[in-house]
DNA sequence: TCCATAGTTAAAGTATTCTCGAATTATAAA
DNA sequence: TTTATAATTCGAGAATACTTTAACTATGGA
């Protein structure tokens, strides 16, 4: 997987429909979906299916294969892991976080998974492993 | 807060000075930081960060209030915790996961505070308090 | 009151993204 | 072969989003 930039990973979820691709593949878990499934689950015109599935697929957050004259898609666990370490990381410069912050609360399981990226002023790039 | 779209939120991190702005604000805690000061460490013009601001205000990550003449941003915690929620949610059919998922793994950590409002085909908003 | 500062709003231009029909590629079966 | 199916790529129009200058509002101090 390629250095990516967490703002184009939000970016690509940023979309109803490429969000409930995205969500139907992380519900499917590893054995994933057909690009056939997603679109009638989703009713969306073969073109534009097409289109947000090499979208989401470009930024890495999920990964196609073809199987005979199907294209399996699944959802990159370890990518949606590697962003939400990003929104999380260093909450509240790892102080103690108020009850209500559970996403703080969580960072520190996520550190260890960390590659760190980020500066602190402009927050940029996921190496993803 | 109102009933949010979940594509909304991570449409309106999808943006790079937005996600720095966001990130920014998640560093420093509960005390947030002037408008100022954030324009400051991104050298954003007034009216662009205004802009940026708004838009994260609108969608309730961010929150202002006004101290005198400045305005005082802080980041809306739990709005950023819902968010991951939703992310994760039903992660797998909620099966054991992949060793490597670590998201799935904080499912059921953040399940008990989940409000449930995704369909399965059609997720779409996420109900905060 | 008048001026300066902090920040927002308005408006308009620019750029980017989204959608979907039509054409195309890849595979498999008749 | 020829035909059918699964999916992608092309292309152009429509819709959104982003940036910025200028004008405006709010607050505080001289």
């Amino acid at each position: 997987m390629e250095a990516l930039n967490a703002a184009e990973l939000l970016a690509a979820l940023g979309h109803e429909s490429r969000l409930a691709i995205f969500r139907l593949l992380v519900e499917a878990g590893p054995e994933g979906l057909f690009a056939s499934a997603i679109g009638e689950k989703l009713t969306l015109p073969p073109a534009t299916l097409s289109f947000h599935l090499s979208h989401l697929s470009r930024v890495g957050l999920i990964r196609g294969q073809r199987e005979s004259r199907f294209i399996h898609y699944s959802a990159e666990f370890s990518t949606m892991d590697d962003l939400i370490a990003f929104l999380t990381d260093n909450c509240c410069q790892n102080e103690v976080c108020l009850p209500k912050t559970a996403a703080c609360a969580t960072t520190e399981k996520r550190r260890s998974r960390l590659v760190k990226a980020s500066t602190r002023t402009a927050p940029t790039a996921i190496d993803s492993e």
